[in-house]
RNA sequence: GCUGGCGUAGCUCAGUAGGUAGAGCAGCUGAUUUGUAAUCAGCCGGUCGGGGGUUCGAUUCCUCUCGCCAGCUCCA
């Protein structure tokens, strides 16, 4: 005599054990319909799930967040067994859901082709059309294994028996063809109505690049062809704001063959470099670093005592001269030891804060460059605070509010936080690891952020927050960074003398808050589609003539402008101004000023902002005012978002 | 680094089932002096990423290599 306990906290008794799909029935038979799946008790559940006794239950249809990732799993399956039955031999070995779709790794000697994915995904639309239920079988650990051993599927194989000892054994079929699966699925195949498989791609069994690799098909699912298509479009605009394009649109900087993963940049490009790094320079002044500059080669006994030969020696620059070995310094630290070390330091002095725009040049693999986003040569607005253990909160907090601010500024808000732990090559005791990773976590805490845990992912010197932001299509990038280090001190001799005028070892912080130059422009570049705030614009304003009876004036108001400080070009060619507007307007300059008869009369300029308003016509100095203030609110709520 | 794909004028792209390649835009020249997203006409422009091979002949086929793209791995 079970008794159902539904979400809005009405109950319904049966006289018998029922289903999920029978108390759907019983509340409607449209809701019979749309259900893909259960919650009983808080545990997901197939439909076909039989409750005994009391319980609650929430109906999952796809219009749930859980509904959309069943729906998504199932279909992982779907494509398994359409691949099995197209290319008999090849073996299945994981598929779950990630955002906005799924994936399925296969292991096989066949290479998937684009057409091969075509004909894959109409045997799935196939499968689908024909309806067949999906069914759950619970078996015991031995039969599993022998049933997969004989269908030849050694990963599934090696798959259950990693799988925990008291972990259930379930086993989903859908007509010949079964997978083991944890579940829940839907029903059946009928309801996957709208998929595509998008990208094949290899990728290591297990993630580990020393395992052999599969074949990995990717593919996003929805809950109908409707939101598939949204989504679709949603990638497709989402691609036009690639920095890649768009900077060769707005001409701001170049990659080429000679120089792999290394910017040239164009005046445009270098303009939005060189505000950013006054921007930071004065920020930094503010909360009291001093800047420095140290070298760029530096003799490899220096790498060596620092750890940093020995971990990364493969992918650091060197060259020899003079029978001496050198590194183009791939990180800024142990030099801004060197300049820590020179002179006896005070606990009086601590903390220091010493930052550098650090140029760093690192051999990354061939395969992990990404247009500006990741770079063998870059700049970092790199920084090291040496202080006392007891300073750390205080200083990590501290720089959490210093970034929070920048990425304010610059109108970024969705931040992910992730606090990275002790990894299993690491120098230090567990005491002092214990102690770090919790100064970070108090840190973050006290601050109500709210962050995911990377557990072995830290540095090996010592745990970090990573603040990350996404790309245009969603990939997450690094930005900035804190990083807590009890052991590059100690190694390069650092001290000072405490309070009792016995000499200690410093604690030293590393951080970042843009990571680097071209990677944060290129965030920043698809973050605003190009159209760079007016503080950012490489040329806030255009000053354009009608005809040549102007152009005196125009120039006389690009020079005016240019000596209050303004990034002001006046463009006096023999074309209509509407040609004008549009070359500028596709060059997303913030300000068109025109200039006619009428202008040049009344002494002012007619002013256009760059999504067409028309903002009328206004004295110079009325417009130096309009610019000035919105240069002034930087990258937040910008002033013509408000028209 | 690994797997797969790609590499044709400045840009975006077409093309050649092996017989040295086209378009639009850009650029240049001329005409036009124009009021808020494209004025008209003419002209120039590549040896098809690089090396080697097969062939009478290769941009097209094979091979090596470099770079780019997607994913994986890595990221001090």
């Amino acid at each position: 005599m079970p008794v159902i306990t539904l979400p809005d906290g009405s109950q319904r008794s049966f006289d018998n054990p029922v289903s999920v799909h029978d108390v759907a029935a019983d509340i409607g038979p449209g809701l019979a319909k749309a259900a893909l799946a259960g919650v009983v008790d808080g545990r997901e559940v197939d439909t076909s799930h039989v409750m005994e006794d009391d319980a609650s239950l929430a109906i999952i249809t796809d219009r749930d967040e859980a509904g959309l990732e069943v729906i998504r799993h199932s279909t992982a399956h779907l494509l398994a067994m359409a691949v099995q039955e197209l290319f008999p031999g090849v073996q299945v070995t994981i598929g779950p859901v990630i955002e906005d779709g799924f994936y399925y790794d296969f292991a096989t000697g066949h290479t998937f082709t684009p057409e091969d994915l075509e004909k894959i995904e109409k045997r799935m639309e196939e499968l689908a059309a024909e309806d067949i239920p999906v069914s759950r079988v619970v078996s015991s650990r031995e039969k599993a294994i022998e049933m997969f051993r004989n269908l030849g599927e050694h990963y599934k194989v090696k798959i259950i028996e990693e799988l925990p000892e008291d972990e259930e054994i379930s086993i989903y079929t859908q007509g010949a063809w079964g997978d083991l699966c944890r579940g829940p699925h839907v029903p059946s195949t009928g309801k996957l109505k709208a998929f595509k498989l998008t990208k094949v791609a290899g990728a290591y069994w297990r993630g580990d690049s020393k395992n052999e690799m599969l074949q990995r098909i990717y593919g996003t699912a929805w809950a109908n062809k409707k939101e598939l298509k949204a989504y679709l479009r949603r990638i497709e605009e989402a691609e036009k704001r690639d920095h890649r394009k768009l900077a060769r649109k707005l001409n701001l900087f170049h990659l080429q063959e000679e120089a792999p993963g290394m910017v040239f940049w164009h005046p445009a490009g270098w303009s939005i470099y060189q505000s950013l790094e006054q921007y930071m320079r004065e920020q930094q002044r503010r909360r009291g670093y001093h800047e420095i500059r140290t070298p760029q080669l530096v003799d490899m006994t220096l790498w060596e005592k620092s750890g940093h030969a020995d971990k990364f020696g493969d992918d650091m620059f060197m060259l020899s001269s003079d029978e001496r070995e050198f590194a183009v310094k791939p990180m800024n630290c142990p030099c801004h030891v060197q300049v820590f070390n020179q002179g006896l330091k005070s606990y009086r002095d601590l903390p220091l804060r010493l930052a550098e725009f650090g140029s760093c040049h690192r051999n990354e693999p061939s395969g992990s460059l990404h247009g500006i986003m990741r770079v063998r040569g870059f700049v970092q607005d790199d920084a090291h605070i040496f202080c006392t253990e007891a300073q750390i909160q205080a200083e990590v907090s501290e720089f959490i509010d210093f970034l929070h601010e920048v990425y304010a500024d610059f109108g970024f808000d969705e931040v992910i936080y992730r606090l990275s732990t002790r990894p299993e090559k690491r120098v230090g005791s567990d005491k002092v690891w214990d102690q770090a990773e919790q100064a970070l976590a108090d840190a973050l805490n006290a601050k109500n952020l709210p962050w995911e845990e990377l557990p072995g992912e830290g540095a090996f010197y010592g745990p970090k927050i990573e603040f990350s932001l996404k790309d245009c299509i969603g990939r997450v990038w690094q930005l900035g960074t804190i990083q807590v280090d009890f052991s590059t001190p100690g190694r390069l001799d650092a001290q000072y003398v405490a309070e009792d005028g016995s000499r200690q070892v410093p604690v030293m912080l590393h951080r970042a808050i843009l990571g680097s130059f071209e990677r944060f422009i290129g965030i920043l570049i698809e973050h605003y589609e190009g159209v760079f705030p007016a503080w950012l614009a490489p040329t806030q304003a255009v000053v354009m003539n009608i005809t040549d009876n102007q152009s005196e004036y125009a120039q006389k108001v690009e020079e005016s402008l240019k000596n209050k400080g303004f990034r002001v070009v006046s463009d006096l060619r023999n074309e209509k101004i509407g040609f004008k507007i549009r070359e500028h307007t596709i060059q997303r300059v913030p300000y068109l000023l025109v200039v006619g008869d009428k202008e040049v009369e009344s002494n002012t300029v007619a002013v256009r902002a760059r999504r067409g308003e028309d903002l009328g016509s206004m004295d110079l100095d009325a417009f130096e005012a309009l610019l000035t203030e919105d240069v002034a609110c930087r990258g937040r709520i910008a002033l013509e978002s408000q028209h």
